[in-house]
DNA sequence: CCGTTTAGCTTACAACTGTTCGCTCATTCT
DNA sequence: AGAATGAGCGAACAGTTGTAAGCTAAACGG
């Protein structure tokens, strides 16, 4: 076996084991550098033939992480060719990802409130593509200014990220509710953005 | 000085230091028993007088932010019946709450999703009380039925406290623009939500 | 006024943490 | 073939952590 070859399996062996030592109760910055040596089989000293520190394997974990949403997000376009509905398989898509790699999800979901300002900007950068990729159809689909739709998919990336972190702690049972309840609400988005931006002087006296 | 009123006012200065200590690169979960006693003034065993570990001073900050919070509403409620505008009223005082104690929103943000299931449950509850005054308010002045009011409730509730989120990371020049975007977005969601509620059968093809 | 209670202290320990140093030895390069 | 590279290792170090045991002294209750 190559010597590059060789290295780039342990290295992998070391983003394996950190991740699989995510859990609900453990996240990335409760990990130790020496745990995750011992669970990708090599001495703590190793770890630093790959990583300069905890940090720097961190923002690897994020990348890849991010790697996997757009991933998703190509998955979820080829379906929504087939099915139509735009929102309803949009959010569907999220939640069995959300559901089945949860995890990654976490990470993602803890690094964007965490200590660090680089793992805070690297998982905020991750999620703006998605806000892109979604205004960039807004505004083709509809007939937003450019300004309102951005800030209409600003919204309905919060909404569906936080509506996946509140999945994470319900039992299962709940999943259709959540489901159902974001695709209302994002309808609501939608509905109230197209009407409200033609006649934007009847403002309900809310 | 009384026995009683010195322990509390000891009790005091370990739960201050805790918050003193929480900032932008340190959570809770990375406080230290021993630091925290350290900057309350008392042995790193003394601690144990007044709580049974790190948990249980966790759970009375989270309490303590919630009641803080509380009181922002109250005071929001005031403000509401001299200006008029719920929503921007609303909007202003709670990001006016998160740059003054970002500190305390922090905790709220971070422990929301944290490790420890307890933590994440508190911090559910408090926001559960935001969620259920807003609904009420919103089956109070609009025609909302029950349900359809608790889930625009919990949208808007989301996208406010995501955006104080936003506004942690973000330059203070920055704030007047998320505090409008926010306003706009949960007008599009009331909006939506009235006239979508009355007919509910013209869903546009999104 | 004397016995009880208890907040706070000092000392101590065992368990970890990240990181440095120097070594081995198989692969690579010349 | 011989030299150089570099992944991996073991031992060791200095630091920190949470927590247990036992003492002191001041406030309390009868």
């Amino acid at each position: 076996m190559s010597r590059a070859e060789q290295k780039e399996r342990t290295r992998r062996a070391i983003i394996n084991a950190a991740f699989s030592q995510l859990s609900a109760d453990k996240s990335f910055a409760s990990l130790s550098l020496r745990e995750v040596a011992r669970e990708a089989g090599i001495a703590p000293t190793s770890f630093y033939r790959h990583f300069a520190d905890m940090d720097e394997l961190g923002l690897t974990l994020v990348d890849e992480a991010g790697l996997m949403l757009r991933q998703l997000m190509r998955q979820a376009r080829q379906r929504i060719e087939k099915n139509g509905s735009v929102i309803r398989t949009s959010v569907e898509t999220f939640m069995e990802f959300v559901t089945g790699n949860s995890n990654v999800f976490r990470l993602m979901l803890r690094e964007r409130s965490g200590t660090s300002a680089a793992f805070r900007s690297a998982v905020a950068r991750e999620i703006q593509h998605f806000v892109a990729e979604l205004a960039e159809y807004l505004r083709k689909e509809t007939t937003c200014p450019d300004e309102l739709a951005r800030a209409q998919a600003e919204a309905m990336v919060t909404l569906v990220f936080h509506t996946g972190a509140d999945a994470l702690d319900a039992p299962s049972s709940q999943y259709a509710y959540l489901t159902s309840r974001t695709i209302t609400q994002l309808r609501w988005l939608a509905h109230g953005a197209a009407s409200y931006g033609r006649k934007p002087k009847e403002q309900a006296p809310l």
